[in-house]
DNA sequence: AAGACAACCAAGCGCTTGCTTGGGGTGTCG
DNA sequence: CGACACCCCAAGCAAGCGCTTGGTTGTCTT
């Protein structure tokens, strides 16, 4: 993890935060404009002073997920020597992504894609596409027998969906959960027939 | 897979498999009550001849999948013997559900689920508890090292993303994807350490 | 023949939505 | 001191929202 995705100081980023924020509690669709000024203590037409549309927000938080998440990765996965620990870091960054500092963005990314119109969605295709393409290395490399695309939904799947269920600061903590993770795939679920 | 969810021959029913329709692909917050009633042919105002709200047509849909879920998953058990058979029916109930007949359906329950208001979602929270119990039920005489409550999340959520991504009339048909999921929670994924 | 009922239309109500407009306060820098 | 961004408010617009109303059809029952 590097320099949070968002800055303080800077009052855009400050509304795309509270943006954020809202949209994973409520939804892209349920939440209005005049809510997000209020979260940031403005009128909603001030709010379009710093940006131009409503969409323009979920896609300016999407970006900078992507872009962050991809550089982490990259960066781990030099970082990892060995099967195991490439693997681990796959499954680090995205649970670091969604339970850090960054979950309110990265629950929107995952969860409000479809919101977003489709000419944005193919501006982000390539980015997301360079992320799962590393997944796919790491998941071949490691030599399975099931299909690594079909492997990747799964643990992505699996991985994603904890934003609905998993809060830090429990019994598990993240490096427990992580570890939980990469047991599944691994195949310690459960014993052998 | 009993009777449908909805009978084409009830005007209400018509609605909700509209609404279902809809919802999936749009999201609640984002269909129109307007789009609902073109779907079905008919003018907005009638269709609160059938129903009293937008809320009671997301409720409406729910309740049935959940009960028809608990219902199809308590007799594909009953039939079951063997843990991997038991196994087995958790994933192919859950698999059929989000992408037979009641597709959209479920995948309105699975991902709208906060669409819905508090009082709603109390009044549902039983079926969700009995319908997951079962799954605590066989994933506990399973028997495998990891915590069957952490293991359940994993599972349901690497499914319930399974409607985003999978399409039947593919390469992998269900009873495939049905394989590879069993596959996956019984340690087949990739080679062990 | 008459009544009852389900199903629908046409029109529109009150309210909220995303967004626009015009203007004003505050601080920085030449 | 004046100029110039920057940031924000006050007010409101057009469109769309969920939902209500009063009334018209066609079908079925008695």
């Amino acid at each position: 993890m590097q320099a949070p995705l968002f800055d303080p100081d800077k009052p855009r980023d400050r509304l795309l935060a509270a943006a954020a924020r809202l949209f994973r509690r409520q939804g892209y669709a349920a939440t209005t404009v005049r809510e997000i000024g209020a979260e940031v203590g403005i009128l909603s037409g001030s709010l379009f002073h710093h940006v131009r549309s409503k969409e323009e927000m979920l896609f300016a938080v999407m970006e900078r997920v992507i872009a962050a998440m991809l550089a982490d990765l990259r960066a781990e996965l030099s970082r990892a020597e060995g099967g195991e620990a490439r693997l681990r870091a796959l499954i680090a960054v995205e649970l670091t992504y969604l339970h850090g500092p960054a979950a309110d963005a990265t629950a929107v990314l995952f969860h409000e894609w479809r919101a977003l119109s489709a000419d944005r969605q193919a501006v982000l295709l390539d980015g997301r596409g360079a992320y799962f393409a590393l997944w796919d290395q790491v998941l071949a490399e490691a030599g399975g027998a099931m299909d690594p695309a079909v492997l990747r939904q799964f643990l992505h799947g699996a991985l994603a969906w904890t934003s609905f269920w998993y809060r830090p600061g429990g019994a598990l903590d993240l490096d427990g959960l992580t570890a939980q993770a990469l047991a599944l795939v691994q195949g310690a679920a459960l014993p052998l027939r």
